[in-house]
DNA sequence: AACTATCGCAACCGCGCGGAT
DNA sequence: GATCCGCGCGGTTGCGATAGT
């Protein structure tokens, strides 16, 4: 597209972190002025008196003013919900934020990115795909390196087969919970203290349901899982989450 | 107590899409 | 059809908070 200006080379505009003022304004503004009637963004910071360009005021709004935004941590329900959503539809964040009201699709991303990506990485799985990483084309960082190097072997059998299964049937992660024995919530081993599973290479196949083309086997009412339902604890080295 | 490393989140940047002209 | 314009999206960065040494 052709010569398109940039939206905050304005000279005197204030950049970086949001001051009180700033945010009253804005929410006063919007407030008054109600859900889109008769203006649009970049029109904001003059009609708000405000030193920012209207995309600055537009993120701080979505992602943090907006009333009904939910703050704190992320539930059990949402890191499944989000990884269930990702593996149907990628990083395309927006589109998993409509499935999760009260989040933003930058919320989404910064927790996909900081606590679940790494988990699966650690776990074996790549987070781009929801499959087993191949032993050969490790995606993973060098502190993951070391961890496949000192992992007894590599694996020595092809992906088990991937299953589809409905929201309803046995397979989901919740059986990742209940082989682990104790009381946690099916996503804890998320939440809490980074545990290593033994490589990719270790002994136990962690399944994926994760089909090739996923979006074209998958209903809007279905959701994939990780198949974890039929291996035991030992065979899924899960007593690493245990430390 | 001081320093360093790591984490987590807010904010920025650049690009593409779609509507308007 | 070409261009402009506003918006939204996804990737990345900056920096304060916290943990570790």
């Amino acid at each position: 597209m052709g010569g398109r200006k940039p939206c905050c080379d304005e000279v005197g505009l204030r950049k970086g972190p949001w001051t009180a003022e700033e945010d009253g304004k804005l929410v006063d503004f919007l407030r008054t002025r109600g859900d889109r009637g008769g203006w649009c963004w970049r029109d904001v910071p003059k009609l708000a008196g405000l030193r920012r360009c209207g995309k600055s005021c537009r993120l701080r709004w979505t992602n943090y003013l907006r009333p009904d935004l939910k703050r704190g941590l992320f539930t059990e329900e949402e890191i499944q919900l989000v990884i269930d959503l990702h593996a149907r539809l990628g990083n395309r964040w927006s589109k998993i934020a409509i499935e999760l009201p009260g989040r933003t699709d930058n919320d989404i991303k910064n927790y996909w990115n900081t606590h679940i990506k790494r988990k699966l990485i650690r776990m074996g799985i790549d987070p781009n795909t929801h499959r087993r990483f191949e032993f050969n084309q490790q995606k993973v960082n060098e502190e993951e390196k070391v961890l496949l190097v000192n992992s007894p072997k590599p694996p020595s059998q092809p992906e088990v087969p991937l299953v589809l299964q409905n929201d309803t049937s046995a397979g989901n992660l919740n059986n990742l919970a209940d082989v682990d024995g104790d009381d946690d919530q099916p996503w804890s081993f998320l939440m809490e203290n980074d545990g290593v599973v033994g490589g990719g290479g270790g002994a136990g196949e962690l399944t994926m349901l994760l089909s090739g083309d996923i979006s074209s086997s998958c209903s809007s009412s279905s959701s994939l899982w990780l198949k974890y339902g039929d291996l035991g604890y030992e065979d899924l080295e899960l007593g690493c989450f245990d430390d």
